[in-house]
RNA sequence: GUGCCUGUAGCUUAGUAGGUUAAAGCGUCGGGUUGUGGCUCCGAAGAUCGAGGGUUCAAGUCCCUUCAGGCACCCCA
């Protein structure tokens, strides 16, 4: 039995190639997080396991992560997200940091999930995080950062929509409107996240079966349908239309107008997860009618890093996985092929191995990527080797070329070649990279 | 974790009602062209038919199990 090639179920091998296409996605990433004047940070892979129970939900860490026990006995698990662990750090140094503190990590998590596309069991993640900023201008930055990092890979707002919700309004509503109780309100909550992939009969027996007699008797379920049917905030019932969250959300989406962000909606079925998330959620959605799901999104968790025992901090973040961003770029045919980090593919023709290899070195001193191949392949071979790699120039190096000390340089895209010195490749592949 | 579908060379697939040496294209490698790729011609390598077990005189083809992938559910922190 021969041992397997695979990677571990869920897990992705990066070859060259695929490692460029990701090395291409944190660079923008990267990018534009530090135009936003965001940090970059990062935490252990592994965690206590108890960073995540503080969330509750139980059924999470035993049944979807790598949780297990080190020989000291302490019970660890591998991150499934970040955001317990930059809690962590922002409650443990809560005194020195500067507010408002702005930080972000691209870390590989791993969650033991069933596959299926677009959803790996480890995958990496752009972490955008913002501390002590309470006010709406918080909720701005992340929505127009989240724009500039779609719109940087060369998307157009036509291709996703930005959703917004708030949960205290949701929550407002479900207990002073309709007079549920927390558990009344979870489950409804719970149903209207999945109201989508149900028929409406289903939905509504359900929501009913979830009713007391008098709630029923008080309408509730209509109620909350025409709640949940508001496609604006202006077709929000009166009742609740005067409510803080309200006027909140109309601010945003003026603010994000003003920005030009105009595929930003309202939606009262927006529910994400919802766990530690406070306030106001966002999500943003491939429009493509191919790829038409949710993509990332992100919102206020106020709450967190006060879990640590420490005063709390206002924060809102959001996180962007690697494979759904894929998934978007390639339905929308922004993918790109990356080039490769090698400028040169230098290679000897004849019996010139030690001039070769001297050309290389003097061309490294100066900058320049070089791969040399000094094998007895036929040039043509060595040619083709080199397009398949996706460098830019082959430098061949013969007889005549260290005569001359003029190394024959092609441009393997064009075709075009001609012989220069080693200075002159230097500029030329300089002029290259530069655009 | 539940249900359904899929699994043949690196890739895409063909394989007749189960019958002897499993086929093709692309790719790879070599050669025609010993200093030049993306064209062309010739040739070669490459598959214990995902794996394990069973039925049968005989299994890629039928049955069971298992692994991997896809879809729906669950979940989506």
């Amino acid at each position: 039995m021969s041992l397997s090639k695979q990677p571990i179920k869920g897990a992705r091998d990066f070859y060259p190639e695929d490692m460029r296409q990701r090395e291409y996605i944190f660079a923008v990433w990267k990018e534009v997080c530090e135009l936003f004047g965001y940090e970059a940070y990062d935490a252990p892979i592994l965690e206590p396991t108890d960073l995540y129970l503080t969330k509750g939900s139980e059924e999470i860490i035993n049944e979807q992560t790598y949780s297990f026990k080190d020989r000291g006995d302490r019970n660890l698990t591998v991150r499934t997200e970040m955001t317990p662990s930059v809690s962590r750090m922002v409650a443990a140094r809560r005194q020195e940091l500067a507010y408002p503190l702005r930080l972000y990590s691209i870390p590989q998590c791993w969650r033991y999930e069933r596959m299926q596309r677009g959803r790996g069991r480890e995958f990496y993640q752009l972490n955008v995080d913002l501390f002590g900023d309470e006010s709406l201008n918080a909720e701005v930055e992340m929505i127009e950062i989240s724009d500039t990092v779609l719109r940087k890979f060369g998307a157009k707002r036509s291709m996703y929509e930005i959703k917004l919700n708030s949960r205290k309004l949701i929550d407002g509503f479900l207990t002073d409107e309709l007079k549920l109780d927390k558990t009344q309100a979870d489950t409804i909550r719970r149903l209207i996240d999945r109201m989508h992939k149900m028929a409406t009969p289903a939905f509504t027996a359900q929501v009913e079966n979830t009713l007391s007699p008098t709630q029923r008797d008080d309408g509730a379920l209509d109620k909350l349908l025409a709640f949940l049917k508001a496609d604006s905030l202006e077709h929000l019932p009166g009742s609740v239309r005067s409510h803080q969250s309200v006027d909140d959300l109309k601010r945003l989406m003026r603010d994000l107008e003003g920005l030009n962000i105009t595929n930003a909606v309202f939606d009262p079925t927006l529910m994400r997860g919802f766990d530690y998330y406070t306030d106001i959620a966002f999500e943003v959605f491939d429009t493509d009618p191919q790829n038409n799901r949710s993509m990332f999104g992100g919102g206020r968790y106020d709450g967190l890093v006060g879990a640590f025992g420490v005063d709390p901090i206002p924060t809102i973040g959001f996180a962007m996985g690697d494979i759904t961003l894929q998934n978007f770029l390639r339905s929308h045919g922004l993918a790109k092929e990356i080039p490769s980090t090698t400028d040169v593919y230098l290679f000897s023709v004849g019996d010139t191995v030690d001039e070769t290899m001297g050309v290389a070195r003097e061309l490294r001193e100066m900058g320049v990527g070089v791969a040399t191949d000094v094998t007895d392949r036929k040039p043509a071979k060595k040619i083709k080797n080199a397009v398949k790699m996706g460098v830019r120039y082959a430098l061949i190096v013969g007889e005549d070329e260290v005569q001359n000390r003029q190394y024959t340089l092609k441009n393997l895209k064009s075709g075009t070649e001609g012989k220069y010195s080693t200075q002159r490749i230097v500029s030329i592949v300089e002029d290259y990279r530069a655009g």
